[in-house]
RNA sequence: GGCGAUAUAGCCAAGUGGUAAGGCACGAGUCUGCAAAACUCUGAUCCCCGGUUCGAAUCCGGGUGUCGCCUCCA
């Protein structure tokens, strides 16, 4: 079946044929290690998760590179100010390798919790400073890059057009800008590719220019062309990487290779916090483990993310998110009912949602539909062991983990209850027997008073923890 | 100022020409001694104005609001 998908070259939905029969070679824009990443990060790598699963699903190979950014990455994303990882180290008072190490391990450790199948390769800047200043050589010697007293600049005057992510007028942005332009440079849009070390600088390396390190943008078109080749299929990015980080990188690698490097870009537009955006100093850049302290699991917001297509912005609340673990909640118990049924339901039922969720996902991704068509399934009152098996079918491209799901349910009930609490639910346990009621909820808010919630099921009483 | 998005029920949101998916909340009901949980049922004519069309949330024009990037916070 036909895949198509959004190109933001093109600005319309292309139909996607991989340039390499059955191999997809994608490259995705990975974290810059200086800090924890947060849950706007995260959307992207959901996203990219989530693709590289709808392409898996259709039976493609995927070669999925993701770049770990631990140099060069200036506070600015053009080329300004001081580099991020130098910054956070200082900050810290640890050197810029333990920084990058300590964050990278964090992060590994979230995109697992999300249940984020690790890229097939994870390409450090830092191990690959060889590849960078070749491809720097290779652009210099092919005339487009020029040196001056700060770095190696790339001109971007020599390129047939610039840019071609955006419509943007060079000259407009130019006069609404407020930077002020580095006089050395010919063009004011002209990036670092290069850049010279000052003299506290810590990581820096050998090179024709001196000591010195990679410009941001160099990374990508480096080590993208080192593991996928010249031109490859799709890359992936958050919105933000449009102006600058894409343009730049499609600058580089046609300056090396005269070629666009990925035939499909695609990008995630950006989570908003309560209406706006997210900033430091409104205090509301949440972690994983933010969301974990107020009662929403990691899948609970890989759920959340479901609520909107990837490519409008999607409004983070905390009322949200709690909708979404409740949902994910639902939905765990809704497929083992369905696990545990009996019904027969009739094969051409089974296709045509097999059939509606393929077109629906295999349409730029649209996942908040696809969701439609699991709820319904969910919500079929004859349970099914087919419908189970489907959902589970399904979830290699949701990636909810919903094969575990008893087990989560059992997490969240195997809770340690205090002593006295269970002698509260002994004592209860026992008025209920005697049908003294009053006593029973009186004990129940006793019980509830220490921080658990008692249910009476059919089974008998249980506890959750408030 | 430039560029780009977006505006659908209380909230989060699908839907690109034929009379509005889904999730959460609310309300009603089933169950329960009661409650909770679970399950079932219930709600919108789609920012405003004008146009095209037999027919528009969906296309065109003009407004207005919001958001993002260009500029430090992603």
């Amino acid at each position: 079946m036909d895949i198509k998908l959004y190109n933001t070259l093109t600005r319309k939905k292309d139909n996607f044929i991989p340039l390499n029969g059955n191999e997809v070679r994608m490259y995705s824009c990975g974290p810059t290690v200086y800090s924890y990443a947060h849950i706007g990060n995260f959307r992207a790598y959901i996203f990219m998760d989530t693709l590289k699963r709808m392409l898996e699903y259709n039976n493609y190979k995927v070669k999925h590179v993701m770049n770990i950014t631990d140099v060069g990455h200036l506070e600015s994303d053009s080329d300004e100010g001081e580099d991020k990882m130098e910054k956070a180290a200082r900050k810290e008072n640890k050197k810029p390798y333990e920084i990058a190490q300590y964050y990278t391990d964090i992060f590994m450790q979230d995109m697992e919790k999300l249940n984020i199948e690790k890229p097939g390769i994870i390409a450090k800047a830092t191990e690959h400073i060889s590849d960078m200043l070749e491809f720097v050589k290779e652009i210099i010697k092919n005339g487009y890059a020029y040196e001056t007293s700060k770095g190696i600049y790339f001109d971007i005057s020599k390129l047939d057009k610039y840019p071609v992510l955006s419509n943007r007028n060079i000259e407009d942005q130019i006069a609404g800008a407020r930077v002020e332009v580095d006089p050395e440079k010919r063009n004011p849009f002209d990036f670092a590719i290069w850049i010279k070390a000052p003299e506290n600088h810590i990581m820096k390396w050998e090179s024709p220019w001196g000591l010195s390190y990679p410009g941001w943008h160099l990374e990508c078109s480096a080590m993208s062309r080192k593991y996928l080749g010249e031109t490859f299929d799709i890359h992936t990015g958050g919105v933000d990487h449009i102006p600058t980080h894409h343009e730049n990188e499609i600058a580089q690698s046609k300056g090396a290779c005269g070629k666009i490097p990925a035939k499909f870009w695609m990008h995630v537009e950006f989570l908003q916090v309560d209406g706006g955006k997210m900033s430091k100093s409104l205090g509301n850049v949440y972690t994983l483990k933010q969301l974990k302290e107020k009662g929403i699991e990691p899948l609970a917001y890989r759920l959340f993310c479901y609520t909107a297509h990837y490519r409008t912005s999607l409004n983070f609340t905390f009322e949200g998110a709690m909708s979404s673990q409740k949902a994910l909640n639902r939905l765990r118990e809704g497929y083992l009912k369905h696990k545990e049924g009996n019904e027969k339901i009739d094969k051409s039922v089974i296709d045509g949602y097999k059939m509606r969720f393929l077109e629906t996902i295999n349409d730029d991704l649209n996942i908040p539909s696809a969701m439609g068509i699991v709820w319904e399934m969910v919500r079929n009152a004859e349970k099914s062991k087919q419908i189970a098996d489907l959902l589970l079918d399904f979830d290699k491209v949701l990636g909810l983990d919903l094969i575990n799901s008893k087990k989560y349910i059992e997490e969240q009930a195997d809770i340690e209850i205090p002593e006295e609490v269970l002698k509260l639910m002994e004592e209860r346990k026992k008025a209920r027997v005697e049908k003294k009621w009053e006593l029973s909820d009186k004990l129940r808010d006793e019980i509830q008073n220490m921080g658990y919630i008692v249910k009476d099921t059919k089974e008998g009483m249980t506890l959750e923890k408030m």
